[in-house]
RNA sequence: GGGCCCGUAGCUCAGUCGGUUAGAGCGCUACUCUGAUAAAGUAGAGGUCGAUGGUUCGAAUCCGUCCGGGCCCA
């Protein structure tokens, strides 16, 4: 085929276009396997294989335990857009996905399925079973999650992605374990946790801050703790929970706060109470205070606890007394704290600090264990009134009230949570604690806060607790032995096959998880007691905190781990990863080389919906991905991402897309649109000789635009190197926004008109290079529309450039074509332009009027210079006959001064105001006239240079005036009968476009016309004077030389006067 | 109690290394333009730039304090 006969594929015009069909369409193309059996995708994976350069990347795991969300959606445009964007400039990068499928989440939503409500049904069900359920779930929503990604656009080797609970993820974790147990840093410690007792498990307070806390009534219970050393005196004491009681060992003061001593004036005189000054309104009756004191002359004192005849009691019996915390506040009960170390999470580190012993009277269900009399064997939910009995019975039963409060629950089944001691493992900060801190300083964060926040959880943080009572999870390979007081930690699969003395077989060929880990036995390295594995889990960021090292070859292949660590960068959302994924990365990461696991952190916020509510499913607000890749598409949705701030919240929907589609989409469409129908017409294609520019030098509307694409080049390279990508889409827009309202609208003609064969090449040659490159500007962004323009103007005609826009380099700027003068220039001309218009709207003068004149006001040398160059724009773009500057015509304004306030700020500080008050005062034209010549002007004791002020324009005769405050434009408005029978023929013109266009004729369409006027008219002498204009303009033939077969007539009054237009088709 | 982010038009948000009359888009109103046409332009209406004190010739912008919203930690 001739290159002649090579033409653009027919393009629909925005109204009837399909985006989401393209978008479909692509991605089954995308997928076809070539002669060699690749896909697109394939190439674009492998793009840079033999390339010296690299990229590295390390994907956060997305959890596989449901179908992904538009928030999803969000942080993976963002992952997809800087790796295409690197792939675009040649890196060779690892385009590897992760699924995040072992722990807690994964459990609870296959015990949802089956209907399962506590630990015991699942062993009931047996384990076996159901970590297989619960491998089968996550393997499940991985698949749905990759079909989901692709249908985002989001290029990645699906068949590669990592699972963390892959025998790799598990076995370089044990690695880890082993590690930090060799350094001393792996301990088992107690610890007082929120626990559920129906479900019989602990919950991390990460599960309770996200959704569970419940308004609920508790009962307010006052009791009296009496004083042991001071005869009828008590401390008053409160609690929500009057389970805990039993447990009581201390109570605690604010040594800062005052306490009083008050006796009772109107009934039980016998009892004194204890407690905060700001508290005597909780007192029943009248009261006297008999005594004052701070909190800290309070401490020491023991009292008799509520509950000491327990056999638990034992080791607290003589240990009650005041202790001081400076948490305690007086806004709500005494003033005094009961303390259970035993039942509450702060209770037990005050205890710790303070050296208190600690009573755990609960077992895993909620029941009380031995050693508390009638309570043993009762639940915790039951033993309230048993409780208030007793107390009445030895009383120190103050009174009781109904309270309410926010109180943490079980975010499965709703049930109350207690706080419980259980046996944890945990990995000690001491020593990790600043190398990670270090480690994070090395980071970049995106934004600048992150670092900040990170380390902020990094000084708080205590001693990460890994352990969990579950059963699909990391298997901690730590074996306890029961003989002596050793643990073992094991580090490898290898290691432990070596050390199995029982089990191996029963394992071999399994997942390292339960049951089947849990066969194996190995000796204690101390006593060689044969000892099995804890039954302990691990915690789940663990998981995701190895990834740096076992997605990357670290075990068994140290080149290629040291040729990808560590990162370049990662990405999460922000909320919550500082003491999740960012922390578990660091942490093992620090640990194991002592170093950053990435060079930087590029995170962003939280979706919400449009109205800035949370997006939840009960809310009815969220907005499934499918639906929303079906509605707005995915390009428009990932444009939306694209031009948000990053750090910012997103309040995302329907609303915002259609915006960004109107915004942006439709008119960069449109371009495409406007530039492919004429070039098909024209039968332009961008082939070697119409690419060369004829006229050896492009005109200035052409070089505008090419100037402004290379430092939009310029522009949008850096910002995405410096993951500015709001700043780089925003760039796109407003360059977008400009090519369409002012190269395109100033240029149509050049299209459609073949006055000047060259100058249209040009203009074809000029938005051809506009497009093409903006293609690629935005293919990282909106791969499907970017590839739907590519392959269009060049894919499939080129053999010279690859077939696809994801396997395009990406373009370099020509710092040679960026012309900043000219960029100023036409700056310069559409503001004029703009004021113009402005002036003529305020004239009430239309644009298709002649006029004679257009005087502006400019500011400079360097803009009075540029004024003949853009001249000619401003003539044609405001149909006038002539544009001059001031400087030739003074006498057509009147002047106003103002200070230049940033030249003059700094020389004369405060005495600025006497020049302000000097300037008002002066003679306006007569220091416009020293500024406009380049004289120093006196005033006062001041000399001013002509840059010190600045000179206004403010009215004119015979002028209608515009002002923007910097520059000002006045616009001749004399009608003159030669002007106005022009403007009557461009009616006319503009009639029979209007006439054309209705009656369905093509652009290109000859016709006849047939125009009436009165005789003698002014509108009958201008047709006839401007005939060949008007047969030009509108493809006429002839125009009153009598017509066959009319397809339009049209009646229109120009100025009162009536003319009838006929029109035929040649 | 501590750390961090945010507060600008009816809505969504730019702007903030101090500078003259604080902007855009959407929405509303009027007018204009029209061979990209369900686009575009011009104008109007709409603001205590959260409050307050300070620094400065000058503060939406820098600093202090406070208020409100949010995230995290305790």
């Amino acid at each position: 085929m001739s290159e002649e006969t090579k033409t653009f594929d027919p393009v629909l015009p925005e109204a009837e276009v399909d985006f989401v069909a393209i978008e479909n369409e692509w991605l089954e193309r995308w997928s076809i396997a070539d002669g060699d059996g690749r896909t697109l995708v394939d190439r674009y994976l492998t793009r840079n294989d033999g390339a010296e350069k690299n990229h590295s990347f390390i994907d956060g795991p997305i959890t596989a335990n449901n179908p992904m969300g538009v928030h999803h959606a969000w942080g993976r445009t963002y992952k997809d857009l800087f790796l295409r964007f690197r792939n675009m400039q040649g890196y060779r990068q690892r385009f590897q996905n992760g699924y995040d499928g072992q722990g807690l989440w994964v459990e609870v939503e296959v015990e949802k399925e089956k209907g399962f409500g506590s630990k015991q049904e699942i062993e009931t069900y047996g384990v076996g079973k159901f970590v297989t359920e619960c491998k089968a779930r996550v393997d499940h929503f991985s698949d749905i999650i990759t079909e989901q990604s692709k249908r985002l656009g989001y290029f990645m080797d699906w068949d590669d992605s990592y699972h963390t609970k892959s025998d790799e993820n598990n076995y370089t974790i044990w690695a880890f374990l082993k590690r930090c147990c060799d350094n001393g840093w792996l301990y088992k410690g107690k610890d007082v946790i929120p626990w559920c007792p129906r479900c019989g498990t602990g919950m991390s307070q990460h599960e309770i801050a996200t959704e569970g806390y419940e308004e609920i009534v508790h009962p307010g219970f006052f009791i009296r703790l009496p004083l042991i050393d001071r005869d009828g005196e008590s401390l008053l004491v409160w609690t929500t929970t009057p389970w805990t009681l039993a447990a009581n060992v201390a109570a605690a003061v604010n040594p800062d706060n005052d306490y009083v001593k008050v006796r009772n004036t109107s009934g039980d005189a016998d009892h004194l109470l204890w407690l905060s000054t700001n508290r005597l309104h909780v007192l029943d009756g009248k009261h006297e205070v008999v005594e004052r004191a701070k909190g800290r002359e309070l401490l020491g004192w023991r009292y008799r606890g509520p509950f000491d005849e327990l056999e638990a009691q034992t080791e607290a019996r003589d240990e009650h007394r005041v202790i001081e915390w400076g948490d305690v506040g007086d806004e709500e009960g005494t003033g005094i704290v009961h303390i259970a170390p035993g039942a509450g999470s702060e209770d037990f580190q005050l205890g710790q600090e303070n050296g208190l012993p600690v009573i755990a009277p609960l077992d895993d269900a909620g029941v009380y264990v031995d050693g508390f009399g009638v309570l043993s064997g009762k639940s915790v939910d039951e033993v309230n009134p048993i409780i208030f009995d007793l107390l009445k019975a030895s009383g120190v039963y103050y009174k009781l009230e109904d309270y309410t409060h926010r109180y943490p629950v079980c975010w499965r089944c709703s049930s109350e949570l207690v706080f419980r001691l259980v046996d944890e493992w945990f990995i000690s900060m001491d020593e990790l604690r600043h190398t990670m801190m270090d480690a994070t300083r090395t980071i970049e964060w995106i934004p600048s806060f992150g670092e900040a926040l990170e380390l902020d959880w990094l000084r708080n943080m205590q001693d990460w607790m890994i352990s969990k009572k579950r059963y699909y999870g990391l298997a901690l390979p730590i074996y306890e032995c029961d003989s002596c007081d050793n643990f073992d930690v094991v580090g490898s699969k290898e290691e432990l096959e070596e050390l199995a003395v029982e089990g191996w077989a029963e394992f071999e060929g399994n997942s390292p998880h339960r049951p089947w880990i849990d066969a194996v036995k190995i000796r204690c390295s101390k006593c060689d007691a044969v000892t099995p594995r804890i039954k302990d889990v691990g915690n789940a960021w663990l998981d995701a905190g190895i990834v740096s090292f076992s997605t990357l070859g670290y075990n068994d292949d140290r080149d290629h781990w040291r040729d990808w660590f560590p990162a370049d960068w990662i990405s999460e959302s922000f909320p919550g990863q500082f003491r999740n994924w960012f922390y578990s990365l660091i942490c093992m990461s620090a640990a194991l080389e002592g170093v950053a696991p990435t060079r930087a952190v590029f995170s962003y916020g939280l979706m919400r919906d449009e109205l800035g509510e949370e997006m939840h499913k009960s809310k009815g607000n969220s907005i499934p991905f499918e639906e929303a890749a079906d509605k707005m598409g995915a390009d428009v949705m990932r444009w939306v991402f694209a031009r948000h701030i990053p750090q910012r919240n997103l309040n995302f929907g329907y609303g915002v897309g259609d915006a960004a589609r109107r915004r942006f989409v439709l008119p960069l469409w449109n371009i495409y649109y406007f530039f492919t129908t004429y070039a098909r017409l024209d039968g332009w294609s961008p082939n070697d000789a119409n690419r060369r520019s004829t006229n050896g030098h492009l005109g200035e509307l052409d070089r505008w635009a090419i100037s402004e694409l290379n430092a939009l080049v310029r522009s949008v390279t850096d910002d995405l190197e410096n993951w500015r990508i709001e700043r780089a889409s925003e760039a796109i827009e407003v360059y977008v926004e400009r090519l369409s309202n002012w190269y395109v609208r100033r240029s149509r003609r050049r299209f459609w008109k073949s006055e000047d064969d060259n100058d249209k090449l040009d203009a074809y040659n000029t938005l051809y290079t506009c497009l093409v490159t903006l293609s690629k500007l935005i293919a990282p962004i909106m791969p499907f529309t970017s590839e739907e323009i590519y392959t269009n103007l060049v894919g499939r005609r080129d053999g010279s450039e690859p077939d696809s826009v994801h396997l395009a380099d990406w373009p370099v700027a020509d710092e040679g074509m960026i012309d900043e003068d000219l960029g100023m220039r036409t700056n310069l001309a559409m503001r004029l332009a703009s004021l113009g218009r402005s002036a003529r709207s305020a004239a009430r003068i239309k644009v298709r009027q002649p006029l004679n004149a257009l005087i502006v006001e400019l500011n400079s040398r360097q803009e009075r210079e540029a004024l003949p160059m853009i001249a000619n724009q401003l003539m044609d773009e405001l149909n006038v006959r002539d544009v001059r500057d001031t400087s030739e015509s003074d006498s057509l304004m009147a002047y106003q001064l103002r200070p230049n306030l940033p030249v003059l700020g700094p020389k004369y500080g405060r005495r600025v105001n006497e020049v302000r008050s000097l300037l008002a005062e002066s003679d306006a034209s007569a220091v416009a006239a020293s500024v406009r010549a380049g004289e120093n002007v006196e005033l006062g004791d001041f000399e001013l240079s002509p840059d010190e002020i600045l000179v206004d324009n403010v009215a004119a005769e015979g002028y209608a005036v515009e002002s923007d405050g910097t520059y000002t434009v006045g616009i001749a408005t004399e009608v003159t009968p030669e002007l106005r029978a022009e403007g009557y023929v461009r009616d006319i013109a503009h009639i029979v476009q209007n006439m054309r266009k209705n009656a369905g004729l093509e652009i290109s369409d000859r016709i006849r016309l047939a125009i009436d006027a009165p005789e003698g008219s002014e509108v009958a002498s201008a047709i006839s004077d401007y005939s060949d204009y008007i047969a030009n303009e509108t493809l006429a033939v002839g125009i009153n030389g009598g017509i066959d077969e009319e397809v339009a007539r049209d009646r229109h009054s120009l100025d009162g006067v009536e003319v009838e237009i006929g029109l035929a088709k040649v």
